[in-house]
DNA sequence: GTCCAGGTCGCGC
DNA sequence: GCGCGACATGGA
């Protein structure tokens, strides 16, 4: 190991209901570059670049204690971290990890229905997000109109592509910057990553970020109604009606459903006896959840994935 | 080879 | 406001 790789930890202390693994787990983001899922270590580790243009390796853990819940942050870097640096890096994870979204209404909603559904307040629910919006927009694009496998190519052959690397590790790279991707020609972008019909929007996405006609900042206000919220997503080129739904998800607005072939095979799985629905009694199985609707159908989801998880593994084990 | 994927766009009506 | 074909790419 490099000599000069100095290391730095930080500590965060989210509030309880805390569940560091279930967050980390708590949908397919975790398996997307620059994320690196270590399952033994329960650690997430990812290249980072900040803003200053220093390239850092983050290895993210958790003690998992539920009365006094941490999170290690362990930085590598190079030269010393500056304050404003050290900041930077606990708000990117502060924002992956939702630290700051309260989730005591679900959670009382939850356990008034009772049943299974008290587990969620024991931490559940929060589902991991990306420390930008750009990442997060990205990678939303590239779960449209592919199955889960193409999603990973293209955002592994994306940031192998135009992601920096930290000196200190030969492979891992960070998500590539808007501007990197704005510099280039889509015609050199579309040969370098293989997105399909995608290349368009993602590049189309980078200049409106490199030259600030998109400001992240407004996304995050608070002040905005969702459906505002959700009318300014609808404007992003290769965003619909399920990429707003997710995103709106990420931006932690819960109260939409993305109809797509999932939800609908679902729904239909869960609730109608595999017979085909339409989306609009589809979509009436949550309307009791209100403002929370995805976290609802999410925690269903996973637990269908799970018990056919199990089904596998008895069946193989006979 | 054929079909289609955690859809979306742009067109014509 | 709705229906419908086109869209890149690779895996099933």
């Amino acid at each position: 190991m490099d000599e000069r790789i100095k290391t730095t930890n930080i500590a965060l202390h989210p509030e309880p209901p805390f569940n560091f693994e279930f967050t980390a787990y708590s949908h397919g983001w975790v398996l997307l570059l620059p994320n690196h899922w270590d399952k033994e270590a329960k650690t997430l580790r990812r290249i980072e670049r900040l803003s200053g243009g220093k390239v850092v390796l983050l290895s993210i853990s958790s003690n998992t204690s539920p009365e006094n819940p941490r999170i290690i942050i362990e930085v590598r870097h190079h030269e010393t971290l500056s304050k404003m640096e050290r900041n930077e890096i606990m708000a990117s994870v502060r924002h992956m990890f939702r630290l700051d979204e309260d989730f005591q209404k679900f959670y009382a909603l939850c356990d008034q229905r009772g049943d299974r559904w008290t587990k969620l307040s024991q931490g559940l629910g929060r589902l991991l997000r990306s420390p930008s919006l750009f990442e997060d927009i990205v990678k939303t694009i590239c779960t449209t109109n592919i199955q889960w496998g193409g999603t990973k190519r293209m955002i592994e052959e994306f940031v192998n592509a135009y992601g920096e690397k930290f000196s200190g590790d030969p492979v891992m790279r960070a998500f590539p910057t808007p501007e990197a991707i704005a510099k280039t020609t889509l015609n050199t972008f579309s040969k370098k990553v293989r997105m399909g019909y995608r290349t368009a929007y993602v590049h189309l996405l980078a200049k409106q970020f490199a030259n600030e006609e998109m400001n992240p900042n407004v996304f995050f206000d608070p002040e905005i109604s969702t459906p505002d919220l959700k009318k300014k997503l609808l404007e992003i080129k290769g965003i619909g009606n399920y990429a707003a739904a997710t995103l709106l998800m990420l931006l932690g607005r819960y109260n939409e459903l993305p109809t797509d072939t999932v939800f609908r095979e679902f729904v239909s799985k869960k609730y109608f006896k595999g017979k085909k629905v339409s989306d609009k009694k589809a979509l009436a199985i949550y309307k009791k959840w209100g403002q929370w609707k995805y976290l609802a159908y999410w925690y269903e989801l996973w637990e269908m994935y799970n018990e056919q998880q199990k089904e596998k593994s008895s069946s193989t084990h006979k």
